[in-house]
DNA sequence: CGGTGTGAATTACTTCACAGCG
DNA sequence: CGCTGTGAAGTAATTCACACCG
């Protein structure tokens, strides 16, 4: 069973975690990988071929029990405990990061927020108080934490990453535009609106180009 | 040459535009795939395969004309005229998008700010006042905007998209966790850091297994 | 029946490897 | 020479299609 899972499987799983996590709250008992495909524009045999990587969750001729494959998304993906994280830089986009309440939601826990601004340390952020960025690396070796979230000025990153992975970070979520030099043990992932823009943006100039030609 | 172009080289394109302008800023004339490879994680031959999709831009035996390849990259994805764009929802997210200036800096004109809290209508963000929501779809069809960036609580994403998408706007870049439907003729993306965390989840849930093991 | 689970077939994507050009 | 551009080869991912089971 365990034989190299794909890593856009990977990917989608937690996409298939959050419909089912609706649909259990709509009281919805049993649903097949057609509905389940209807609602995310994927073909059901890719649900079902996706799923059958981690076992065999589904009833022939019923479909899959909706609590029973929240219940096995939610072990596979590990939200079956909670995570702890840090925020480093609290500008605009660090403050909603940190207050944004989808993350305790779902299992993350915002440990603390960091920032080498003199005015902004100390203030408090959703009633939490900003520490010292200097303290960083010291207080992740006293308690560790599994996740950076970096939001500091782009010219910053590497050197915040690099802290964070010293301190034992495992997983880092990089909303810098700067592509940063990481340890490949460390999971990161790079958020970067503007990329998103000019891929959008290339299929709307052919599109314009396609309406005069 | 524009024989159905794959999606993934897509969005690989502006990753590659990001550097080459990086490149061209330090002042470098010429550049091997070798070399950008190395930069980007990617094989120098996905590089050159990607790029020849579009074209014959390289020089045997030199590499690429850092100049060269910049122009026609800004030309593939259409970055060669500015884009205008309308940002949905003044919270806290849609405050730090509406003022993020890598949006200005890449060709991303922020034309509008909407809201639909009365606190918030009429204030101003970044020297710009926001305006009321209830008049979004009649100030698209007067002025057209060819970007809505969604940044609305997620009860009212898919009321704020229907909204953008019959006053014409072209894409959509969704920073809410619900998944709405579109037109297909409209480009969609999501932006949803939940989903990222989770996948990332899944890794550390192993490795931390395999330490046990 | 209806819908899963899955090998087999297909399609998509990546890498190889080398001819050809500057 | 050195490095691009690209068919051909090799992988990877998706979809098909159907045996099987509740």
């Amino acid at each position: 069973m365990p034989l190299e899972i794909p890593e856009v499987v990977i990917d989608r799983l937690p996409m298939y975690y959050r419909l089912i996590s609706r649909i259990a709250d709509q009281g919805r008992k049993v649903i097949s990988s057609q509905e389940l495909g209807d609602e995310l524009d994927v073909t059901p045999a890719q649900i079902r071929k996706d799923l059958s990587y981690f076992g065999r969750f589904g009833k022939q001729g019923r479909g899959y029990s909706v609590q029973r494959l929240y219940d096995e998304l939610r072990l596979i993906l590990g939200l079956d405990r909670r995570w702890t994280v840090v925020v480093v830089g609290i500008g605009r986009l660090g403050r909603a990061v940190a207050s944004y309440p989808g993350f305790e939601g779902q299992g993350f826990d915002i440990v603390a927020r960091y920032d080498s601004d003199p005015n902004v340390i100390g203030t408090e952020v959703d009633g939490e108080l900003v520490r010292d960025v200097a303290h960083l690396e010291q207080d992740l070796k006293i308690s560790p934490v599994d996740i950076g979230i970096v939001t500091v000025p782009a010219r910053y990153a590497q050197e915040v990453v690099d802290v964070l992975t010293r301190g034992g970070v495992q997983a880092i979520l990089n909303y810098t535009p700067t592509r940063v030099q990481h340890p490949e043990a460390i999971e990161l992932k790079n958020i970067n609106p503007v990329l998103f823009l000019q891929s959008m943006t290339y299929h709307l100039s052919r599109s314009a180009k396609e309406q005069t030609e």
